[in-house]
DNA sequence: AAATTTATTAACTCAATGTTAAATCTTGAA
DNA sequence: TTCAAGATTTAACATTGAGTTAATAAATTT
């Protein structure tokens, strides 16, 4: 089972990321700070470590800094979790031999596929993502570029719209509560009104076709072709 | 080898099934009450109970009650032995967890045969049961995708329909009493007319095919194949 | 045959979903 | 910082069909 180490000062992230990549399958470690984490990463030494950068007492950087000088985590992958407005850290993150960064607020779905990404090349060493790329009756949808095409038309859709369908995509025929939807593309600590799928839901009909995507009233939605 | 437990106060009807079942090459245990039942229950866990409900020290019933809180006969099949009169019981016996029930009096050829049915049916989910997927018969029933198909076809099934189907195919063979089904796929809060379920079987046997779905008439229903 | 139980049919009801537009939040450029 | 464009959410209202009921027919038991 792939191990993970997850280390912020915020609780409340640590459960939410916890909670969603456990529900993937994955053994999952969690520390309030840098000096814990350190010690929790030598007691089990995880496959990959989610390091946020601002925090007290040891910073995600120095982290970092300790464990690359440890061969016993040379393949160990090291991410870094930033804020969006902190983007000079990333390229500090990425000299001191981190291997991705990802920028907070996350989705779950975003989340758990960027960890799934980073395995999937750590394991390969291939250099390109091919498999980032669904194609399904006569769609295409690229994640790495966000975008979605019908035969040969652009379809042109929104973040959450994308997060949304590539759910729905990935499961052909899966039944998805609107619990689920929730759950798995706002995250469980958002809460929004209950129409707000539907109106996600109408507009990705309306771009991308309202055949693909059907109702099961009463339980939820699914993507058929 | 399968392992049958027959508990029945009357020695001649003990010796009476304990042969024919013996002769099929069943692994047959017997038991004058329902207490000495239990006891052997444990110390070899049977495949298959059959209960009498009328005995002394202790009812059928109470041997079924006590069973079906044990996790250890989570894989047991319980059916009752009941007189053709006493068929106020057949419900009481039912709705304690009971999974069918023989009338007396009955020839050895007809209770073997009911005996391997049960066995047959329980096999047959029981291999499947760990996924979401259940296939019998010529029916597949994927619960992710709150599907069915029959052979090829795709059968859609609305929410309610969909309950009742799986709760009758994943236990084939067992009768399911109008108050259990009530409460199981309606929930006990809920109170509907006594004619819901008719029209909803209906409505199964329409989609699904009707030589599925049996009536048990003054009982329930049960899902045969 | 009378009584009881289940089957069938069609009409009704309301909760779930669809739709629209306007409000609010985000983002990035000037 | 401010502003504008676009993304997302909310709210109000419309629509739909699954689930239920009720009335009647058919089957089964007594």
């Amino acid at each position: 089972m792939t191990k993970i180490l997850i280390v912020d000062d915020e609780p409340d992230i640590l459960e939410f990321l916890q909670y969603n990549l456990e529900k993937e399958g994955f053994d999952v470690q969690t520390a309030i700070d840098g000096e814990e984490g350190l010690i929790k990463a030598h007691s089990k030494i995880p496959d990959i470590v989610v390091l946020d950068i601002m925090m007290p007492r040891m910073d995600g950087f120095e982290v970092c800094k300790v464990m690359r000088k440890d061969p016993k985590f040379d393949n160990t992958i090291i991410t870094f979790l930033t804020a969006k407005d902190e983007d000079f850290s990333q390229i500090a993150a990425l000299d001191l031999g981190g291997d991705d960064f990802i920028t907070k607020p996350v989705s779950p779905r975003v989340f758990t596929s960027r960890i799934k990404a980073l395995l999937r090349r750590h394991k390969s060493t291939d250099s390109n993502s091919l498999d980032q790329i669904i194609k399904i009756a006569d769609l295409l949808i690229d994640k790495e570029k966000v975008m979605v095409k019908r035969g040969d038309r652009k379809i042109e859709l929104a973040k959450k719209e994308f997060e949304l369908f590539c759910l729905l995509v990935e499961k052909p025929g899966k039944v998805y509560t609107r619990e689920e939807i929730f759950r798995k593309v706002w995250g469980t600590d958002v809460i929004v009104g209950n129409r707000t799928i539907d109106v996600h839901i109408r507009k990705l009909r309306e771009k991308v076709g309202s055949e693909y995507i059907k109702t099961i009233k009463g339980i939820g939605y699914k993507f058929e072709f």
